[in-house]
DNA sequence: CTCCCTGATACCCCCAGGGTATGACAGCGC
DNA sequence: GCGCTGTCATACCCTGGGGGTATCAGGGAG
């Protein structure tokens, strides 16, 4: 009737692995077991999934079809499972996810007055897992700054905002009333080169597309002490900019940067009265 | 570990009935072993889905977070397995779901052209099962009329086109260059409501508010056919009127009737290359 | 030819999911 | 107040399936 989700879980192990031995191991169950469990996977759904030669294990069509579908149906059971967990301890509560420098304020506001009943909490996200908290249930909703992966989500635009570029005090274009992004062709960029696309193309042609190592920095406040000590530059949303100031990194404007686009993410798979009214509210109170 | 779908399913069924007898019948298992179930549920959640006063079953707020949760769980469960059932079949298919009257040639050449081993499906739709055959499986995307149910689906919109009246050939209004919604307000319309959203102001203002008994028509023929024989009319996109023509019908502008949103849409949680490379492909070839 | 690597098979144990019979308790009718 | 009824929980049994260990079987490498 239903897949067992035991099953799929071993299942994805064994595709990873594409070995029964080292699957078994990584799922600390022995290797006769796993080869059971999937052959009973197999029988369930009426589909061969490896193709087992001696010395060799491959995935079928069917396979790669499961195995692109078990993920997220993990991950959502998961998420399910987190979120009613944290459903059992208040009467209701409502958490909303955002990134530092967004203020939320006047959204949560109104929200409240829709919804005396409800709990909100707040809940402050990174670059990095501002769309993770909505994934494993941490979040009902977050309030986003693209790009993001997109997968599994709804994504509602609210408005965007100038990047800057942070500079130490000391550096010759500090003080410049603004700057091109070609300025800043030979600087390192302390961050992921995702979160600021722009800068593939000049980088790529500017120093042949040979990638400097990115240091793995997850929130602003050490990026701008990274800066402040010299070691590459960071471009930030102006709101973000100018909620930490420090003496010795100052923020120049960038004439050629694209905006940031901040948006209203929550779950796909939902439909709750209280992320469509929030919703609602977010994007008549915070849409530019 | 991972919850137990089958638990889940039976969860949902107790939720629903808030009876566990009744339950049980609809279960067709006995009713101690699913109170046996859910009660061992709570267990590994740690946490009370239903509080049961004798005389009485009834939601705890964790329960009810549950409930939104597991149905969109078990429905992309279910998908998933229909879509590994399907894979098996080829060496690896994409099936593309479309409304009648809507001319997806051009969006599919490209794409074979793109994925010369892909071996790629139709599925004729209805305005009903358009949205099914995501959340099922049946299909990997499909090119939609809104309004949909946009609950899980990833939805790119591709073009707008007009609607008309299909009125019967011996109408007082057929023949007319176009006419207004208010004209067709004594009219009984042949279809859902919520297809021509339009509809439900004129009716609730002109009648009161009093909808009249709809049919379930599930396909163009069967309208035309009501139509024929002067039992309604009906409002059909554009390409849809001249696609199915008949001597006894006409159709008839309509000056003040929004144009039909015309979209391709996809289940959200899936990430597959061959999606997004469809999707591409048509909103570049589709889109007006 | 032999050895090793890897998945499959055989067999055991035990728990969990299915069943039936029955208990406990609230509300209602008389 | 007593008994009836409706409803969920408890007690107990049986079977199947998931876990384990020991071992087999077959292909490649040397």
């Amino acid at each position: 009737m239903d897949v067992d989700l035991r099953k799929v879980r071993y299942f994805v192990a064994v595709a990873e692995e594409l070995h029964f031995g080292r699957a078994a191991e990584r799922l600390h169950i022995a290797q006769p077991v796993l080869s059971r469990q999937i052959r009973a996977l197999e029988d369930e759904l009426k589909v061969q999934l490896f193709v087992r030669t001696k010395r060799a294990t491959e995935l079928t069509w069917a396979g790669r079809q499961l195995l692109e579908d078990a993920r997220p149906l993990l991950a959502s059971a998961e998420a399910a499972r987190r979120r009613v967990v944290r459903a059992a301890r208040g009467p209701k509560t409502f958490t909303i996810g955002f990134m530092p420098g967004i203020t939320v304020t006047a959204a949560v506001r109104a929200f409240t007055a829709q919804h005396p009943g409800l709990t909100i909490e707040l809940l402050r996200t990174t670059w990095d897992d501002q769309v993770e908290v909505l994934h494993d249930g941490r979040a009902d909703v977050s309030i986003v700054r693209l790009p993001i992966d997109q997968q599994g989500l709804t994504v509602r635009p609210l408005f965007d905002e100038p990047r800057v570029a942070m500079l130490p005090a000391d550096h010759r274009l500090a003080g410049k009333p603004s700057i091109e992004i070609s300025d800043l062709a030979d600087e390192h960029l302390l961050q992921h080169p995702d979160a600021v696309p722009e800068w593939r193309d000049i980088a790529s042609e500017l120093r042949d597309g040979r990638p400097r190592p990115v240091p793995t920095l997850h929130n602003v406040e050490e990026k701008l002490e990274h800066v402040a000590a010299g070691n590459g530059i960071s471009i930030l949303p102006l709101s973000t900019a100018s909620f930490y100031t420090r003496p010795d990194v100052v923020s120049v404007p960038v004439d050629d940067l694209g905006p940031n686009h901040v948006c209203l993410a929550w779950t796909a798979t939902r439909r709750s009265k209280a992320v469509q009214d929030f919703a609602d509210i977010a994007i008549r109170v915070l849409k530019s």
